[in-house]
RNA sequence: GGCGACGUAGCCAAGAGGCAAGGCAGGGGUCUGCAAAACCCCGAUCCCCGGUUCGAAUCCGGGCGUCGCCUCCA
């Protein structure tokens, strides 16, 4: 089935066909880098990511361009006010996002550029605008003549007329149209300026993506998304600049993110307002999977809002999903397979491939993530059923080596396509446990004998098979001092009829 | 003022005219040395009023409510 987008510039739903398929050249609107990202910066890229996890998945070639601002008024007067350069706050913030975003397991883009790198690139383009007729020099100022092209307001559906109507802002009376924007900024005293020939100065903001997406993407890109606060100006305005410049169309597929609100404010989550919850307080309080199952909860063309409760509720589904693949392994763990297959374990397979076209529909109908990750716990349902009662032994479950080839087929599926939603369904032993578990091993008598070398998982395997010998001489003290121990350190013991089981513990 | 979204159980949320997905929370049960996890069972006059249709959460009209954008912004 093919792939549907939501196109902003035609306001329909579209067939999804790239100018040159496989190739896939998408360019996504990145930060400003005048201070840390909330977790509304982490819903667009977030969504980004699975957009191009889904269309990798499709079989397309992604290349994917994601710039950085790092010269604007708020950077400059931050750095001013912190008595330091633009290159050392870009620095620090660069930095800190894409750490934060390889912690919510956004795939990093193929390239990241910076608006300061990108200088040249943009005074030829607004030179070429010039010689054209579709910009003018006022003071050292470059304007874009938004009256010489036809277009302008396609993107935010509106006329010149309409957007004047609603002008909020004092209009500088050099400018031919009010709504001419500025392409280059004379230098005031103080600030950072690059040469030019219209004199020193900076570029305007629109600018810089025009620049960036076509040096390293070409004139003509597939995608080009952001939220939706950019439609208008900053991506109208990119798209005049574009296609004047080039003559030829710029985007096929405009997306865009509606808006992450924080509970209780009427308005939607921004720096300005200082109404955020910064990423790094997210992960802090919540597992990646279920920031990123949150963030995908709702779809991304509706609005949201930052609940605790719901987030902490999406956390503990993304413990749902990860208990079912967990479960699978402890079942092939143990398990010979026998090369046949049970009643239960043929329903598992047909449910599997049911799910898996399920899964595929849903994302190829623009981006359905809830309706994903509902298929994705269906299937979690089916695999944790059968392995239940595989578990407790019960007879209408049948024998555990006549299911080993269904359920290993099905969390092969489970980690595939929660792998396109980018979800890790894994949760490592943290380094603190390793060393915690040598300790444990000095201090408890009935865990003298047991190896602590090799990795911590392997460690934790032997410490049950001890305790389950401590269970089976009925000594329930040894025992359940054992699993208190190791709730301590963050991991879970399960018992089961035919053995134990650990896990790191939710959060 | 202009343009545009949205309103589905306590909460989150999908839904391409034909018996209303999924999750979280809650209640009951199974399993179990205890605990935990998992499994099973339980929940909706789809904001209101009209209309079209054999049939509407879905289409049309009108209300009410919430939100976004109209040069800081993911």
């Amino acid at each position: 089935m093919p792939l549907y987008v939501t196109n902003t510039l035609t306001r329909r739903k579209e067939r999804f066909e790239p100018w040159e398929p496989p190739e896939v050249r998408m360019y996504v609107c990145g930060v400003n880098l005048h201070g840390p990202a909330h977790v509304g910066h982490a819903r667009s890229y977030v969504f980004f990511d699975v957009v191009r996890r889904h269309l990798e998945w499709s079989g397309y070639r992604v290349r994917h361009v994601q710039n950085f601002t790092d010269i604007e008024d708020k950077i400059i007067a931050r750095a001013q006010r912190e008595g330091r350069t633009l290159e050392d706050l870009a620095r620090e913030y660069i930095e800190r996002f894409l750490r934060e975003m390889d912690a919510l397991n956004v795939l990093r883009a193929h390239h990241y550029p910076r608006a300061t790198e990108a200088i040249p690139e943009m005074v030829r383009i607004v030179e070429g605008l010039l010689a054209k007729g579709h910009a003018y020099v006022v003071d050292g100022d470059v304007y874009f003549r938004v009256t010489s092209d036809p277009d302008y307001g396609k993107l935010s559906g509106r006329s010149l007329e309409e957007l004047q109507a609603g002008a909020r802002v004092e209009v500088d009376p050099r400018k031919e149209h009010p709504m001419d924007f500025a392409l280059w900024k004379a230098a005031k005293p103080g600030e950072p300026s690059w040469p030019s020939p219209w004199g020193p100065g900076r570029p305007g903001w629109h600018i810089e993506c025009s620049a960036m997406s076509m040096a390293y993407l070409g004139p003509r890109l597939d995608v080009h998304g952001g939220g939706e606060d950019v439609i208008f100006p900053h991506h109208e305005n990119e798209i005049a600049q574009s296609e004047c410049f080039t003559g030829q169309p710029f985007v096929k597929y405009w997306l865009h993110n509606a808006h992450l609100r924080m509970e209780g404010q009427a308005e939607r989550m921004t720096r300005s307002l200082g109404n955020v919850v910064w990423i790094a307080d997210a992960l802090a309080r919540y597992r990646p999977d279920g920031i990123r199952l949150f963030l995908l909860s709702s779809h991304y063309r509706t609005p949201m809002t930052w609940r605790d409760d719901a987030v902490a509720g999406a956390d503990r589904a993304a413990s749902h999903l990860r208990a079912a693949v967990e479960a699978a392994e402890t079942l092939l763990r143990r398990t010979a397979p026998s090369g046949r297959a049970s009643g239960p374990a043929l329903q598992l397979r047909e449910k599997t491939a049911r799910v898996r076209a399920a899964f595929r529909s849903a994302l190829d109908d623009d981006f359905d993530t809830p309706g994903a990750i509902a298929h994705l716990h269906t299937l979690a349902a089916e695999v944790n059923r059968l392995a239940d009662g595989i578990a407790k032994q019960l007879p209408e479950a049948g024998r555990p080596e006549d299911a080993v080839e269904a359920v290993a087929e099905a969390r092969d599926t489970l980690r595939e396509l929660a792998g396109v939603l980018g979800l890790r369904l894994a949760e490592p032993v943290p380094a603190s446990v390793a060393q915690a578990l040598r300790r444990l091993l000095e201090e408890e008598t009935a865990l003298r004998d047991v190896d602590g070398q090799g990795p911590p998982e392997a460690v934790l395997d032997r410490i049950l098979e001890a305790r389950q010998r401590a269970r089976e001489r009925r000594d329930f003290a040894t025992a359940d001092r054992i699993r208190s121990r190791l709730a301590e350190l963050g991991v879970s013991v399960e018992d089961y009829p035919g053995g134990s089981r650990w896990r790191v513990r939710d959060s």
